[in-house]
DNA sequence: CAAAAAGATTAGATAAGACTAATCTTTATT
DNA sequence: AATAAAGATTAGTCTTATCTAATCTTTTTG
């Protein structure tokens, strides 16, 4: 089955929303990340439910059927995998690739993804550190801790950001903080928990919380 | 200025038939290759109209105008430099690209067909023979000299395809017939206009006047 | 050159996906 | 718990791109 540009779109958000609202997602939020006015969601959603694709009761949540998973998921890898391809061949820099792989995500080959997966070695993470789901939509579930939940002293690598626009992508660029950097809390500041960190260059920064709470770490040893 | 796939597509067809109606594109044509009625194509060709894309009268056949040609030529571009890719660098067969061409030339990123171009190393040809159009739109203007045109004891060598269907480029595989080979016509045969001929590989092949009529060559100095 | 055929256009309808305004449900607040 | 606020839905409208049926123009043909 085929399903329009529009529909792969509502798809994707409710997977992405689900993971931040277990219990269902709302009309609303849906709305809000796609920038459509609720009454269209709505529409849609019912649209979606007589396809099977979503599970939809009447003001309650939704949340994605199996079937709608799979589809969301193919859209998920695919635009993680064209990432991958602008920045490792292309030479893009990680804040400019998304819009085009938000048109890049609904081309539809199978065969393409596949050769595509191929050219790249079947890469696991794309460069924003998002686990790019398989070929059979199996996707690496992280725990997301962020810096700002690292102690005074610790020490984590980052593997992740959270937000993903590219006003802050180009301000870590400029503070030199890449994915795989070692980071070492040197200070935490009392009065606004800004972070003095020092980096692998040996260079001292001072970062807000807000900055701190959108950059995904794991602990050196895992 | 930013146009919807349906209309760079009708801009891409008037722009093909023009070669072959130069004095005019007519609008059951149009439906023919898009396989669209014509009255939808009368509507859009009023609309194409009123956006300057095109000069239309009724009645009269359509023929793009300046700013028409500039878009249709992009799309053109992006089409063969997508199939280019997808044969040199994903290793697609030529009969297994035009599909996925088809979509990914709507991809609109600028910065994108740069990078593409470059990373080809600025083809000239797609994998059909057919000219590119340069980043300025400018395209190799070739005289389409076909096969049939050679006459027995003559050589040429084929340099492109008029047909592009997967069907006839299966066929042209399984003669081991590519671009860039050198061709000898032994003996056209009186009956049909058959042609035997011979390839590079010294093997003698018996190809119908029809097949003859979609490969195009050049004479071996040209 | 008149009639038939081919082609083009107009008129009216439909589906997808969006909107606003109004109403209905659920949740939050006093 | 009653009411206000937030959120969801329904009803009705719009645009784009498509269709069929009917009509108008142009071209071809006997």
């Amino acid at each position: 089955m085929v399903y329009s540009q529009t529909e792969e779109n509502y798809l994707k958000a409710i997977y992405k929303l689900s993971k931040l609202q277990p219990k269902g997602v709302s009309t609303k939020s849906i709305g809000d990340v796609l920038d459509i006015k609720s009454p269209t969601v709505s529409d849609m959603l019912k649209k979606l439910s007589d396809k099977k694709l979503i599970k939809y009761a009447r003001y309650k949540g939704v949340a994605l059927t199996k079937d709608g998973e799979i589809i969301a998921l193919k859209i998920i890898r695919k635009h993680r995998l064209w990432e991958t391809f602008l920045v490792e061949k292309f030479k893009f820099k990680w804040d400019e690739v998304h819009t085009i792989a938000e048109q890049l995500e609904h081309i539809n080959s199978p065969e393409l993804v596949n050769r595509l997966d191929e050219y790249l070695d079947y890469p696991q993470f794309d460069p924003h550190g998002d686990p790019i789901p398989d070929k059979n939509g199996k996707i690496i579930q992280r725990v997301e801790k962020t810096l700002d939940k690292i102690a005074s002293g610790a020490e984590a690598v980052m593997v992740g950001v959270k937000d993903h626009s590219p006003k802050f992508l180009k301000y870590l660029e400029s503070l030199r903080l890449n994915l795989g950097q070692k980071i070492s809390v040197i200070n935490i500041i009392d009065y606004d928990k800004s972070y003095v960190i020092k980096t692998e260059d040996e260079s001292e920064k001072i970062i807000s919380h807000q900055v701190c709470k959108n950059i995904i770490v794991k602990n050196e040893d895992e």
